[in-house]
RNA sequence: GCGCGGGUGGCGAAAUGGCAGACGCGUACGCCUCAGAAGCGUAUGGGUAACCCCCAUGUGGGUUCAACUCCCACCCCGCGCACCA
């Protein structure tokens, strides 16, 4: 039997009339399964790189339903976002006509791949029956007060005037046109994430199916740290200087202080200053430093005295007040006490301005410390610290915070790295926030009624610095919800990660028009059972879910804590050590694989290709060896035919009883790698091994018709899940009715694993000397009295009697001299 | 700098305390063929005339009857975060 694309078409279009892969979620599901694989960017035409994410999203469905699970597949669009409006700017194509053009063709791609999706719910984040609940889901926060609007600085490109993401900052440039990209401030939207810091950072550990990497990177992203708020009062002024620090036991060591540009009393600091034009001077320079992380060990420190005193509320002292570009805007308070004797950062900026070094940690080893070593930054034993002096920093930390809170000026804080999420864009192709500025009422939500705010389709795409909304006046000006006056309407979009943080609630309820989601259904449906997606949203994406889902949760639209159960994140493939991409020129294309060896033979290709969660390098000869093994098996089909069962009643011979094991064996194990963590490339190897068996014993010519059978069906059903076209034609050819994916995975019977005899290797202090065929589970006594006769056993032994025999049954016998 | 992965044949890899290199690619030789392709068979870690033996899982130590696997130290590669006080 011959391979050929005709095998393809026809079980496609099959599982399509059959509706295979549809599924209803209105009734109660004991078994379901919500297998979900993350929706793609319709950018341009898929690669084999994409296809791993699919294939493996796909086998796992197949090999879920043959378990008897009520498998939910969907797929949809995350069809807003940047590149369909540069492609509108360069090629003056509409960004919508482009991407429902990509959407087409992709469609058609994951059809020819046989990737079975259940189309009746597909959803398209850029088309208005979307997007309306996007913009829902913003109202839902915005009444909740998690929605708020504030000044903040932005990544501003001069070259392209425009606001770009942090992802698109280049080493401190435009990615596109390589400007210096500086820091403006503009009023923008936020989505107030770090109310919800704690929570997921706690609710991580209910993750007990992700993957550590993952938490790993979310956990540090929070980056909660536990410390210490200390209030220092100004020399001379009311003004308290609130820094968080933590540690506080080096208190005695602070020998300045210092501020970030953005420090929110630093206007009201420096009024009546004499060098205030400098300082302010000194401030716009340090704000337009972009401080791009690959360039940090690289980066001067710089700062200015403003000629200020603080007062160390421990000694007494005074300490002067530093402006300092090192100190990071937005965390903390902005103001920090520097201890330049324990901090490497502070230690650097102190030698640099000759500011004093005073050291009040010791370490607590005994090993004396070379001379030439001023900075220390571990915890050790306090000196020089008055009445605190002598404590160990673990002890000081504690006694410290008492002694700040009993004074008023201080207590234990904690703080995070997480930002609160920006989600306003200066951009056309995303869903416009639905909010509108009025004189008279000022900031109005759009009534939940007046969803969708449209986006209007008849733009210019110009990059202004503007949304290009903002020149379209029929939308811009509108009337009031409240006083029905003239008003303005936000011209800002939203951050398509909007889109994409509750799209799989969507799924459950797509074409539902009252309301979100149904919940119901949703509650019955998710959390997801297996999300599947690449590493590289590994923060973002999945922490953003994860927000929305716990806003939501606690607004008692949804009843669980934690939208995605597990997770698997799978790795890259690449050519030529390289990331595939048009640009590199490394792509390789599915189609001209499909056309040459089938869907089958590259869905194969990919699994087999390594472990599914590792990057991997793409071979055209490897193809060619999993193409080679698919004609290989449908020779066994070919001679299904030949066989005649001339006595099935009979004793199986040896051969065929090793064939039966085999077959059981494989059901095991790959059973097993399929339950495991997807380890399709072993299972695919073992489903090899049982093949090479079947031509040995065919060779031999001692196999009878019925066991040929058991084996040929076992191979075409356990590859089932990663050549569905094939094995559904095997599987007809054989005589079944209907689809393979309707079968009952196999199950092995343990009665049949066991073998009667194994070969055990024969150690001489560890080493391999030979080998020795005994019965399955051999006594001791009975082994080691046969070892101790063998010729080579005899030589290694040298005369001497053996102290000790360890004997692992079926697996190896050491005796040692 | 911190964190997380990883380092095994010519290549992708397997083995998580019990015979290192399963399975596949590549290569060589043979069979088939008028010939080629396809297919089939045999071999294939290194040293070696040798399936006698020795060496071999990044390096060096350790634990163990037995270590790719566990422990300690170090080197290298990849990824993430990165002046977070």
């Amino acid at each position: 039997m011959d391979y050929n694309k005709s095998i393809d078409q026809k079980w496609q279009k099959y599982w399509l009339e059959n509706r295979l892969f549809n599924m209803a979620v209105d009734k109660d599901m004991p078994n379901k399964y919500y297998c979900l694989v993350m929706f793609p960017y319709p950018s341009s035409e898929l690669h084999v790189g994409h296809a791993r994410n699919y294939v493996i999203g796909d086998a796992v469905g197949r090999y879920k339903r043959m378990m008897g699970l009520n498998v939910l597949s969907p797929m949809g669009w995350d069809a807003f976002g940047l590149p369909a409006e540069n492609q509108a700017i360069k090629h003056k194509i509409h960004p919508e006509t482009w991407t429902l053009k990509n959407i087409k063709r992709i469609k058609e791609q994951l059809a020819s791949w046989g990737i079975g999706y259940d189309w009746d719910r597909e959803i398209t984040a850029c088309l208005p029956d979307y997007y309306r609940w996007t913009q829902w889901v913003f109202l839902q926060l915005y009444k909740k007060g998690l929605a708020y609007r504030k000044e903040a600085f932005v990544n501003w490109c001069e070259g392209c005037q425009t606001v770009l993401a942090n992802e698109q900052v280049v080493n401190g440039g435009c990615e596109r046109c390589q400007t210096k990209v500086i820091q403006r401030k503009l009023r923008q939207w936020f989505f107030k994430t770090t109310a919800y810091a704690q929570a997921l950072l706690d609710d991580i550990k209910l993750l007990e199916n992700w993957p550590e990497r993952v938490k790993t990177m979310q956990t540090n992203w929070i980056g909660r740290s536990e410390g210490t708020e200390i209030i220092f009062g100004v020399d001379g002024s009311d003004i308290k200087l609130k820094c968080f620090t933590t540690r506080i036991d080096t208190i005695f060591g602070a020998t300045f202080l210092g501020l970030s540009y953005d420090y929110s009393l630093l206007p009201e600091l420096i009024k009546n200053l004499p060098n205030k034009k400098e300082i302010e001077a000194f401030i716009e320079k340090v704000k337009n430093q972009s401080l791009s992380a690959k360039l940090v060990d690289s980066f001067e420190k710089e700062g200015m005295f403003t000629g200020l005193y603080a007062v160390n509320p421990f000694t007494g002292k005074k300490i002067p007040i530093w402006i300092a570009n090192y100190i990071l805007p937005g965390y903390g308070t902005g103001a920090i006490m520097c201890v330049p004797a324990h901090d490497g950062r502070d230690y650097e900026f102190a030698k640099k301005y000759n500011l004093p070094i005073i050291e009040v940690i010791k370490p607590n080893t005994e090993e004396p410390r070379a001379q030439s070593q001023e900075l220390f930054e571990d915890e050790g034993i306090l000196v020089n610290s008055g009445e605190f002096t002598g404590l160990a920093s673990r002890q000081a930390y504690e006694k410290m915070n008492v002694f700040l809170e009993q004074k008023n000026i201080g207590k234990a804080a904690v703080n995070f790295k997480l930002r609160d999420w920006l989600i306003s864009r200066q951009r056309y192709w995303g869903a416009p926030i639905p909010m509108i500025y009025c004189d008279k009422c000022g900031e109005v939500p759009v009534p939940e009624a007046d969803l969708p705010v449209h986006l209007p389709k008849n733009v210019e795409f110009l990059p202004t610095g503007q949304s290009p909304l903002t020149y379209v006046e029929e939308f811009k000006n509108t009337t009031c919800p409240k006083c029905k006056g003239k008003a303005r309407r936000e011209t800002d979009t939203m951050d398509t990660f909007v889109d994409s943080s509750w799209y799989y609630l969507r799924y459950i309820s797509p074409k539902n028009d009252k309301i979100a989601f149904v919940k119901e259904d949703v509650n019955r449906w998710l959390p997801v059972d297996q999300y599947i997606g690449g590493v590289e949203h590994a923060i973002l994406h999945l922490l953003y879910s994860r927000f929305i889902n716990k806003v939501f949760y606690d607004l008692g639209l949804v009843g669980f804590k934690e939208p995605f159960a597990k997770l698997f994140t799978q790795g890259m493939i690449v050519k030529d050590g390289t990331k595939m991409s048009k640009s590199r020129g490394n792509v390789v294309a599915p189609d001209y694989i499909i056309d040459k060896y089938g869907a089958d033979a590259m869905r194969l290709y990919i699994l087999f290709i390594g472990p599914p969660e590792k990057e991997a390098e793409w071979q055209d000869e490897g193809l060619q060896g999993t193409a080679r093994f698919i004609q290989r098996i449908m020779r066994l089909v070919d001679t299904l035919g030949e066989y005649r069962d001339s006595d099935k009643t009979s004793d199986l011979n040896a051969i065929e009883k090793d064939l039966r094991r085999k077959i059981h064996s494989t059901i095991k194990e790959v059973t097993d790698d399929l339950e495991g963590n997807f380890q399709f490339n072993t299972a695919i190897s073992r489903i090899m091994e049982l093949v090479n068996q079947i031509y040995k014993g065919m060779q031999e010519g001692a196999l009878r018709k019925s066991i040929y059978r058991q084996a040929v069906d076992t191979v075409f059903l356990l590859l089932s899940p990663f050549t569905p076209h094939l094995s559904e034609e095997v599987n007809s050819i054989m005589g079944n009715k209907g689809s393979i994916l309707k079968r009952v995975w196999p199950k092995y019977d343990p009665a049949y694993l066991q073998a009667d005899e194994f070969e055990i290797a024969v150690m001489v202090n560890g080493k391999v000397r030979d080998k020795l065929v005994v019965a399955s589970g051999a006594a001791q006594a009975e082994i080691e009295k046969k070892v101790v006769e063998l010729e080579k056993v005899i030589k290694f032994l040298e005369g001497k009697q053996p102290k000790k025999i360890i004997y692992i049954v079926n697996k190896m016998v050491n005796i040692v001299v």
